[in-house]
Order: C-alpha cells, then structure tokens, then sequence
DNA sequence: GTCTATAGCTAGATAGAC
DNA sequence: GTCTATCTAGCTATAGAC
C-alpha cells in the first residue's frame, strides 16, 4: 500500500471549509478534491459514499468538537462560571473566525439535506443546548430558565451570522457574542 | 401571440417556493419550470437570463412583500404601535408558515451566491430594520437604542427559524416571535 | 407564448494501471 | 493509496416548429 499523501485530520479540515462557504448542493466533488491537494478518485478511496460521506463526517468533526470545546468546558464544575463562559465564547469567536464564517450547521439545514444529515444536525444543537443549560443552572438559574436562554444561545448565534454575513459586517456576531456575556453575567 | 399560460404572480410564488425549500444551487430548471407547469424553455422567455434572473425577481417579489407587510405598516403612524406590532407579528408567522418554510434570504446567503445577490438581500434586511426602528421610536425609545433593537428583531426571527427547522419543532420560531413582542410591549 | 428536441457541458461516480 | 481516463446522468441554455 502507498503512503497517504493527507492525514485525516488535514482532510477534514480542507473539506470542512469548502461545504462551509460553498454548502453542500454548491460544493462539487473536484472543489472538494481540490481542497485536500487529493483527486477525485483518492477521495472516493477514503469516503466510498461520497459527497454524503464526506459531509457526513465532517458534521462528525464538528460534533466532536462542539462536544470538546462548548459543551464539556461549559459543564466543567471545577472552574467558575464566568470564566467558563468566557473562554467558550472565545471559542466560539474563533470557530467563526470573527463572524467571517458561515456555520456548517446552517449550510445544511436546507430542506433536501434535512433528510440525509438531520439527525447530525439536531444532536450537535441539542448538545450546544446542554452545556449552556449547564452553565445557566451554574449561575444558579431553575433548570426551566437555563434551558430558554441556552436555546437563546442559540439562536442569537446562527441568526447574527446571517445577518452579519448579509450585512457584510462583523458587528451584529461581536455584539450579539457581547449579549450572551450580559445574558449570564448581568443580573 | 399566445395567451400567457399563467399569470406573473402565479409565477414568482411557484418559482419563490422552490428556491425557499432548495437553495439557489439546489434548484434546478427541471424544478422551477415544474412548480409553475411551464416548460424550460418557456421559463427563459420570461426571464431571458435564466436562474439568475428568475432568482432576482423572486427577491424583488419579497423586497416589495416586506415593504408593504412589514415597513410599510410598522411606520404607519396614524395606528397605535401596539396595534401596528401586532399586525406585523401576524404577516411575519403567516410569511413564514408559523415557522415552517425557510426564509428566502437565508437560503440565498448560502451557496457562495452573495456575489449575485448581496445586494438585494441587504436592501430587503436594511428596509426590514428601518421598519422596526421606526416602531421603537414611536414606542419613546431613543433613535440608537431603536435601531439595535431593530436588528435583534432580524436576527431573532432569521435564528429561531433555523433551530426550529433543525429541532424540527416550531416552538423556538413561536417563542421568538413572542420574544420580539415583549421586547417592545412590555418595559 | 409555449412547446419539443437537443446542444454542450459539468456533475457525481467508477475502472483499472501503478 | 493515488492516479488518469472515462461513463452516465443531470444540468443550463438554445433552436426552431407551432
């Protein structure tokens, strides 16, 4: 067997960033292969089903690190609230790169993709929705409350991006990051 | 000449729900011409330049929607602003099939499409505060706080859409529509 | 103004050499 | 495991009859 050219990891990061800003019916299989410096048919080596398994397993890698990165700090009892919050919005400042980014959740919310990867979907908005319900009930908040305002979390997350993106300005994502912040830490 | 196998506005709304559900990238000729019962060919004698074209018109279909459903109504100052809230907080869930259908603009903030359209998607966002800035101002509120409230309404409506779709439930749409409510009614 | 037919192309996917 | 070459289906768009 030859050597792999590409580790998966750099693989997945490659495809991730097309499906990001092209979605998925945008992102062609050779824009695909172009991003990862492999052909087409190295590709489908690597992901037998094609565009819908490599979807697929990038939604995979954004779960893990949802999980990783939002989830498991935010319900890390060791550290204070505040500063839980802190470093997960930074986190989250950085996943979209500042507001640049269109979220990959949202790329794939269109109804004839609903049926192949919603399931994907909905656990990695569920799981976004625990940490920050664990983080609510932290600040001391009834578990009713926290759940509202982690979905709010939410909300004002993937709705700012749209704006932002169709504004063609970063304020609305950085002002609605600073919003979550005054959800939680103002009284 | 032939008479017109359907009328324009027929039209624009068999063409708006396609690309609503699919994308631009998403909908195909095949698709658009079936939804109205015309064929291909016919479509581009209509719209000469094809999808672009018709996609463009199906946003000049919905700048002229919200202008007259939303700001329109939300400036009018003859109504009380509660009166005026209300109204357009009903057009909003009807458009939206009380948070069933997708938004048009975030389907079309997607594919890497923001070249074609941009401009049209942030004059539809910017009409849309405008709308809202002027209920705040005619609720006391200053000009600045207005108008961010405004953009919050945006972004609640575009973001709760969204999760409602990937949670496939429609409470965060109806809850964020009573969110915006509150936000204006009460202190 | 609408239709059928088709051109020309690119998409996703596969075969087989190395 | 990666490559080149190629298949077929579907796409956008056009030509021309009625």
């Amino acid at each position: 067997m030859r050597p792999q050219k590409v580790t998966n990891q750099n693989l997945i990061e490659g495809l991730m960033s097309v499906i990001q800003s092209k979605g998925y019916n945008g992102s062609s299989l050779n824009d695909l292969a172009n991003s990862t410096g492999l052909q087409k048919a190295s590709l489908y080596h690597r992901f037998p089903k094609g565009k819908k398994e490599i979807t697929s397993a990038v939604l995979s890698f954004v779960e893990e690190w949802v999980d990783i990165n939002i989830v498991e700090l935010l319900s890390d009892k060791e550290q204070k609230p505040n500063e839980r919050l802190k470093i997960v919005i930074e986190n989250i400042d950085n996943l979209y790169e500042g507001g640049e980014k269109i979220c990959v959740l949202r790329a794939l919310t269109m109804d004839n993709n609903l049926d192949l990867f919603g399931n994907q979907l909905k656990k990695i908005m569920t799981n976004w929705i625990i940490g920050f319900t664990n983080l609510g009930i932290s600040f001391g908040q009834s578990e009713k409350e926290a759940k509202i305002k982690a979905e709010q979390t939410l909300i004002l997350v993937q709705g700012s991006l749209i704006v932002s993106k169709a504004m063609s300005t970063l304020k609305p994502f950085q002002k609605s990051l600073l919003a979550i912040k005054n959800m939680y830490m103002s009284p």
